[in-house]
DNA sequence: GTGAAAGCGCTAACAC
DNA sequence: GTGTTAGCGCTTTCAC
């Protein structure tokens, strides 16, 4: 293991100073093509590579992002951070990732020990904790740092950052008033997400939906549980009361959880029960029957994160105002559900 | 938005010197009680923090690991990586991630853009394209220069570094001979991972167990396909023959397509047809039957690399040899595998 | 008790 | 055509 291959020691090679090394890399006319050649060569020869933390320090630029997710394993946000990655990657940027853990602390610790230099800019979704105790004084001291954020789908309402969402509201309103047209006479709301706003939009477009078709809103078919166990308790009473016909879930927890609940009683699904549920990724496709879903573009979501990021880093505009990008969400319709 | 606060700033502020005020703000004896106070004070007040490229540069050391991941979609690298992340957090390391969507040749970009001073070594997976190519110079070229590389799960076998892997030969062993005892007559093994390191042992563990079970070998319910195409042209095929009475699957997709392909055709699981997959995630739960899998402890996989890794950057030992490390699996008994 | 200077690797303005 | 110098922010040795 040979140490790795600097200008310095290039330059000591030939007996030339560490500038007629620099500028026969860059292939800088003022040198002599012979020179060039040589040194061009020699430096091929040894592998070298302009150490990008000595650039960074000159250009006070990292060339990286920041990239904070609440939690990895659910695969919302591991296909949100793939966006992002290949975006990064194709305009030479590095992806550093923090993961919050749904905490508060973490998420400030996290984003405090990357705010030092590491990074150029933050793509960040709000940690559960922070999104219901609204604490987000870290995020306003690290935007007046100078270090810019741009958050997604889970976002702080009093923070003026670029922001790309899903639009929750419209797609929960879609959903609902898709299964009353397939002709549900009573639809269930299942939550396990109520603190984050998405949860919160979410819910609102469910009950704007049941308002303007002139359904009542039954709170005995609307379970909000934070609380794993107690939602699936209370789960399992609903669906063995056998009062509803439809199912609209929230979040992953909850679609997947009335999906097997309903198979265990032995309710049928499409025939007796439809389910629509917000989830990413190929496994809603595996389940038997498979599940109606609203699908968020999570790539598409990551990539136009980084596309803000990196064009805010490129542009010095002081007089920037941040944007609000919503995401078109689709309905996937699947094994779930279809006319009753 | 004020400029990040740095030595110098502080320096000028208190017109002293720049070395004054870094050894009053690491708490240097050399420096009077009134100044390291003021001084601190003043540091804290601004939010300084040093700035970590500087100190990277000053170091050679950044205190962050490159971490190439084939495909963050797939839950056992998502889960792999927490236990990365936590790990290099806990010890003070940062974890900047490199996708290389199974492509040697992006493998080879990403290593080769991070290998430039931005990390002080890799974990890696190795991607599909480089194992089923035996294409590892560029492994012993990062070697060579003096980055240290940690390799799990997917390894390369020519190369001599640290490795932390699943006992997948034995692993697979043991779930073949336990679907034997179960009462299975006929296993069929499904692969579209022939190329992939794991996916050769995991075979052989299944040749092995049916072999000392004094099984024959029926090429007939042995399916390996790279194409999903083919393989689940081939899986139909062999589901609605009704020849096997179990199946042992090698990876996520066999699994989950084996068991929604059985229950499509009416073929009841487990009372006909049990069913063993490798998977992670909490998924394979979430399947009604819900599926019995080999787990391969993902999290604490990653965490054992990382710290392998890190230990080996601390140690500057010339005569370090490298080790592999196996980490045990588990059958995790489910509603797909019972008695027959 | 404080400051000057060197150096990590690189770039760029400015000599010669 | 090539070299010198300064500087990015920090640490550390050595002067005063």
């Amino acid at each position: 293991m040979k140490a790795k291959a600097t200008l310095k020691q290039i330059a000591q090679k030939f007996d030339v100073s560490i500038s007629t090394v620099s500028k026969a890399l860059s292939d800088s006319s003022e040198i002599s093509q012979a020179t060039k050649i040589k040194i061009q060569e020699y430096a091929a020869l040894q592998h070298y590579k302009p150490n990008s933390i000595a650039k960074s320090l000159k250009n006070q630029s990292t060339k990286t992002l920041g990239v904070i997710i609440p939690n990895v394993l659910n695969p919302f946000f591991a296909k949100v951070f793939s966006g992002i990655e290949k975006v990064a990657l194709s305009k030479g940027y590095n992806v550093i990732t923090g993961i919050s853990n749904e905490s508060l602390l973490k998420e400030q610790q996290v984003m405090d020990m990357l705010n030092n230099g590491s990074i150029d800019g933050f793509i960040v979704a709000v940690a559960e904790e922070t999104q219901s105790l609204k604490e987000y004084t870290h995020f306003k001291e690290i935007m007046n740092s100078g270090t810019p954020i741009v958050m997604f789908d889970r976002v702080a309402d009093g923070i003026n950052c670029d922001k790309v969402v899903v639009d929750d509201f419209d797609s929960a309103y879609d959903a609902t008033s898709h299964l009353i047209q397939l002709g549900s006479k009573k639809i269930a709301l299942l939550s396990t997400i109520p603190n984050l706003s998405v949860g919160k939009l979410r819910y609102d477009g469910y009950i704007k939906a049941l308002f303007d078709a002139d359904r009542d809103i039954d709170k005995k078919v609307v379970i909000i549980e934070t609380s794993i166990e107690n939602f699936d308790a209370k789960l399992q009473a609903l669906i063995t009361s056998n009062t509803v016909d439809a199912i609209f879930a929230l979040d992953e927890h909850s679609a997947t959880a009335a999906h097997k609940m309903a198979l265990k009683h032995g309710i049928k699904i499409p025939e007796s029960l439809n389910i629509i549920g917000f989830a990413d990724g190929v496994w809603s496709r595996r389940l038997t029957p498979s599940l109606s879903t609203v699908s968020q573009h999570a790539p598409e979501i990551g990539a136009k994160a980084a596309e803000l990021l990196i064009h805010k880093l490129n542009e010095k505009d002081e007089f920037y105002q941040p944007q609000t990008v919503v995401i078109k969400t689709e309905l996937r319709k699947r094994e779930s559900t279809r006319k009753l």
